[in-house]
DNA sequence: TTGACACAGCAATATTTTTTGATATAATGC
DNA sequence: GCATTATATCAAAAAATATTGCTGTGTCAA
């Protein structure tokens, strides 16, 4: 059996990566936080009252996504928003907005005949 | 222990959601395949090459997050993407950028102390 | 040095999501 | 009515993700 979705194309894939970095409350709240700047694990962990492995393993689901960077500085790491991501994420909505030209709706009778 | 990311604002639980409606490689599938106009079930499970019962659940996922709807006609089901829909996800990728005067590096010394 | 701290990463577990196969419903055509 | 088609839905299996507790590594300060 052919793979699902026949191959991805790379834009497919990088969408899919992005869209699921973004797809966690928790995550979600990071980036919030870093909205403002950068942070440093243990501020991050204290706003949000998560575990400090529990932050660690989300902070690398957004730094393997690209949305993220971090910079040892002493024994803190501190995480900031890698400025273009976002955009990246505004152009992905825009180029999956419907195509100019395309009919909202269809004839019946015209498909599965 | 409290919830993990505070009482989550309703505005985070729909980024979530939104988001994580778009972090499937069928469903951006669907999507790709709908910007050109509505289509009926059986011509998305033609394209995609995908079992019937799996694209009704990914159409369902898409349907929850409000970005398609479905237009009976006969024994056919169309969907479409919601106008708008897409623009929603444009606007918190906007939302989610840093904020103006923040500073990209903090000072050493400032944290956990 | 020693001990406490900040953090990454792992392994086990728990939870969620996805897929599949089966059955159900409703419309259509004979 | 009966068979067929298009789709939804459900339950069980499979796969992917998340959480937790623990261990390891580097850093700083006394």
């Amino acid at each position: 059996m052919a793979t699902a979705v026949r191959t991805a194309t790379p834009d497919l894939a990088r969408a899919e990566a992005l869209f699921h970095a973004l797809s966690d409350a928790t995550r979600l709240s990071i980036l919030e936080m870093l909205r403002d700047g950068e942070r440093c694990v243990c501020e991050l962990q204290d706003e949000l009252d998560a575990a400090q492995s529990r932050l660690s393993f989300h902070l690398r689901v957004l730094k393997e996504a690209g949305l993220v960077t971090d910079r040892r500085d002493g024994r803190w790491s501190h995480y900031r928003i890698v400025p273009g991501a976002l955009r990246e994420v505004h152009d992905l909505a825009v180029a999956m907005q419907p195509r100019k030209g395309a009919l909202p709706v269809r004839d019946s009778r015209s498909c599965c005949l």
